[in-house]
DNA sequence: CTGAAAGCGCTTACAG
DNA sequence: CTGAAAGCGCTTACAG
């Protein structure tokens, strides 16, 4: 369609005077704004964003890369990080990796080759990180890691109080009288499995209890390895008393594995989760779990991300949030035994 | 960092030459290949993107619009969308438009600003419709309206059989000896509304049961609308043995409701649902619904996006998908009384 | 098979 | 406040 020339010859000034009218109004002489602005009202220019954002080194795009959009915490905190990037007229291009390595290396690729600004990163991983490295300070290295973080000060990083967390959803089980607390965690390298292991662990001592290595059986997050477990626990000598699963789906996985044992929650045994996704609630019993503020932590990593790129290195460049203990139906008194 | 000229200096060919190796590289001897891969490696060359999409006038972009993307039925048909994409060596942008028509425009022209190359509707709108009708020919326009389409054939759509889908529902539920079968629809003006409506007209007038206008409730695909219109079927003085529901979250909103009226589903009523999303398989009770080929979906929309883009016009410009009816335990034989 | 050169549509010092 | 001009890093006819 027109273009730039178009517009300043119908105009009767410079294309640069076009460029500052749409750029830098402020800079231009009221009658010279209103005769461009009016010329480009009628023949419906729009600037060319293929030129702009190769002139200008920017494309106003973010990298978000998640392990699986189809999750529903991933999707709230997505949904946090596109309101706010949009809001700063940045745009979200989704990354979404299946946990691949090679598909996260393939998006990080696009922040080298410039069709992105920087990265959002949902876990705790580094693509490229020799190369980005080699790019960027460490001041402007436009990576923010959120929700699984990596240790150290290499990238900022935005998460939960998960040990807090964890400290209080297992004091919360053994106020109710538990003793026997078993545990479904994350993949057994995960950040998140270490930090809400460690809260876990902080509680007991806390409780004078006793920390037994039989209890902690390892999941990966989804519904199946909460089913899977559930059989593990179930088969003990003797049962523990309760679960606390490490995401609300295990934590469905293991109540559905019990309903069909004909095992019931929470009276002979009580189930946690964490996140407290939309359908914790619906959930029968609804779950008791840890509500994360999703969207927040979405709308902080933009903002964190933001200001990186505009040359404001972060005040804080480790964020933790609060959490909150969600008391529903699957969590109850100990049984006697 | 280091561009396309120091690569032709390095390894003492021109730039062209250079970008015929790593575009043409058929078109380039063997030994000049050689040669310029090799300083490409060492030096770490990445082609500048932003030049390259300027020059060549593509971005590799596709916007999906869509209007939550913590739905989960949505964020399974961008899981299909972004995989077949990214095969194809286009990336998505994310456009979560809450359903905003204003949010759903700022999408849109990044399309006419060249900013992305088409766009992927998952709403039966047409954002920016004049102007995106001024720039394309009716062969050329980069848009496919998918799940909740336009009728008439201004965009490719690709949909699923609603109209069959309700009345295999609705079938089922007769079947099962219900006659008096509630319904809660979506938005009125919908297309979804319209057609899972007819489909259910469709299978009373076959099993000759009449038609009864009290019977349809208008929801919002929310679970909480569901919870509403629960209400609004208990205080009938004929209350129905069945609702079949429009989306499976209102289903959910639906039998909670009935569980905390201490009504029991399916032996007092049944309830059905739509779309047969992760939750509905862990809801208690199990969800009879119908199963969308939510990832074939969005991987035919890439693919027909894709071709729109290559110059080819699709051969089938309106896609039907067929469904599943998936019956659990939520739907049972109606009551006595 | 290769190179010289034009040019994509903007922005931005620089000069006035 | 405005304009002339350079230039961002590529690709691609065109010529050889």
């Amino acid at each position: 369609m027109s273009n730039i020339q178009d517009v300043a010859k119908l105009s009767g000034v410079s294309v640069a005077t076009v460029s500052r009218t749409l750029n830098n109004p402020e800079v231009v002489s009221e009658k010279t704004r209103k005769k461009v602005l009016k010329v480009v009202e009628e023949i419906n220019y729009y600037p060319d964003s293929l030129a702009k954002n190769f002139r200008t080194r920017k494309t106003y795009m973010i990298v978000v890369l998640v392990p699986d959009i189809a999750n529903p915490f991933f999707s709230r905190v997505i949904r946090g990080i596109q309101n706010t990037a949009h809001l700063n007229n940045y745009s979200i291009l989704l990354g979404d990796t299946q946990s691949q390595i090679s598909i996260e290396e393939s998006y990080a690729k696009m922040v080298i080759a410039k069709q992105a600004d920087g990265i959002i990163q949902l876990s705790a991983h580094f693509p490229l990180k020799d190369e980005m490295l080699k790019r960027y300070s460490h001041e402007k290295l436009p990576i923010v890691n959120i929700c699984e973080c990596l240790d150290g000060d290499i990238v900022p990083t935005i998460q939960l109080d998960n040990i807090g967390a964890a400290k209080t959803m297992t004091s919360h089980l053994i106020e109710l009288g538990h003793k026997h607390i078993g545990v479904v965690t994350g993949p057994a390298k995960s950040p998140l499995t270490k930090d809400r292991l460690a809260g876990y662990r902080l509680a007991l001592e806390e409780a004078g209890l006793s920390f037994d290595d039989n209890l902690i059986r390892t999941g990966d997050f989804s519904v199946k390895s909460g089913r899977d477990t559930a059989d593990e626990f179930l088969g003990m000598s003797q049962v523990p008393t309760s679960v606390f699963c490490f995401n609300d789906e295990m934590a469905m996985g293991v109540c559905q594995r019990f309903k069909e044992a004909g095992i019931s929650v929470p009276e002979y045994i009580s189930v946690a989760g964490f996140d407290d996704i939309n359908f914790a609630s619906l959930h029968s019993p609804s779950l008791t779990t840890i509500r994360q503020p999703a969207e927040e932590i979405g709308k902080a990593a933009a903002l964190q991300l933001y200001n990186i790129l505009r040359g404001i290195p972060p005040s804080e460049r480790h964020i933790v949030f609060p959490f909150d203990l969600i008391t529903r139906d699957s969590t109850g008194p100990a049984r006697k035994s």
